[in-house]
DNA sequence: AACACGTGGGG
DNA sequence: TCCCCAAGTGT
């Protein structure tokens, strides 16, 4: 069986079929019924939709989306939102650069752009936290641009549909050209969230669905190879071991003594138990400058991190003290209303180390 | 261009 | 357990 050629009309064809009948719904989303009235989605929604997607699954996201949508209806309110209401309420995503463009973000909108959202591709590139993919996505989706939205997922399926040999990063160029010519001037957005979709259930990097696939009879990887080898991408290297120590203090009244890390890098503007560094260095040792106050730390085990590019064992000590001592920068948070700061996820985990029951309902 | 930047789920 | 990776952006 030869690979029919695929013009853009087809592949717009068969694609919204596709998606007419099998997208997913999303809270976020406008279902094809209603698109196809000329119907669109509010650009807030999409643009935090969006935003909550870059690099995290839909399933963590969802969640955060409706949380989001509770406390700040619109970006006005968003704007006008205290940023640290906005990084506990980011608390546990991830990527927190984006919990702080978020809210700059909501701020040249209200305040540049008199509380509308840009309507073009470049416009919408101009504001912080929106790259190529998000601008591309939000003039698509919330404003029927016809722009050639490239992720993750439309990198695999075109990646696979042209057999393209190219590894990535280096093909992304020419896969946006690809995309560009396939993407139609009707349903711009339903395209490019089909693509998406497509990539996300039946495209997938693993086991691929192609019997079920719309282009099916048009992918040159199907029939010339093995389209799970697709996208081709650049050897990763390997994640080095940090190593560091975590100071974990509980007063007489069962408060957590904490501070707030500095607003740039790793956890950037996020809450933290006192620690060292976290360095190769194989001592816990410097340890002992890293200490907030004296107090008998006691060692209470280690826990292991990974992040994206290093993975962290953090020793973690614990001390109770018989009363909330007074230290430089930092506030004694009771443990029942922990849950409400902004502490990522490595920080939960240390203290639930030394606080077994730190985290847990009542 | 290459690297920094989180987390949780799935195979 | 380990590896992969998910709707990328900023520098």
């Amino acid at each position: 069986m030869t690979c029919e050629t695929l013009t853009a009309e087809d592949a717009a064809a068969l694609l919204l079929t596709w998606y007419d009948r099998h997208h997913r719904d999303l809270p976020w989303r406008v279902s094809p019924p209603m698109a196809r009235q000329g119907v669109v989605a509010d650009p807030y929604h999409v643009w935090l939709s969006e935003v909550m997607l870059q690099q995290t699954t839909v399933q963590a996201v969802k969640a955060y989306f409706d949380k989001f949508l509770r406390l700040w209806p619109t970006v006005e309110d968003l704007a006008a939102a205290d940023s640290e209401d906005v990084m506990k309420a980011w608390a546990g995503l991830g990527y927190y650069a984006r919990a702080r463009n978020l809210r700059k973000c909501a701020e040249a909108v209200a305040r540049e752009h008199g509380g509308r959202f840009p309507d073009t591709e470049e416009g919408l590139k101009a504001l912080p936290g929106v790259g190529a993919y998000t601008a591309a996505a939000i003039a698509a989706i919330a404003f029927n641009r016809r722009s050639a939205v490239l992720d993750g997922n439309v990198e695999r399926v075109i990646s696979r549909l042209y057999a393209v040999e190219t590894p990535l990063p280096a093909a992304k160029a020419g896969m946006r050209q690809l995309v560009s010519r396939l993407t139609p001037a009707d349903r711009p957005g339903d395209f490019a969230q089909a693509m998406m979709d497509l990539g996300a259930t039946i495209c997938t990097p693993k086991r691929p669905a192609c019997t079920l696939c719309p282009f099916h009879m048009k992918c040159m990887a199907l029939h010339s190879a093995d389209p799970e080898t697709f996208p081709i991408k650049a050897a990763k290297k390997e994640k080095p071991v940090r190593l560091g120590a975590a100071f974990v203090a509980i007063d007489n009244a069962d408060a957590v003594y904490l501070r707030k890390r500095p607003d740039t890098g790793l956890l950037g503007g996020m809450t933290e138990v006192p620690g060292t560094d976290w360095s190769a260095r194989r001592d816990g040792e410097t340890s002992v400058d890293a200490r907030p106050f004296a107090a008998p730390w006691e060692p209470c085990g280690t826990i292991a991190h990974v992040f994206t590019h290093f993975e962290l064992r953090l020793s973690v000590y614990r001390a109770n003290v018989a009363e909330a001592l007074p230290a430089a920068g930092g506030w004694w948070e009771p443990i029942a209303t922990l849950n409400m700061q902004a502490l990522p996820t490595v920080m939960k985990k240390a203290i639930a180390q030394a606080i077994p029951h730190a985290f847990k309902p009542g």
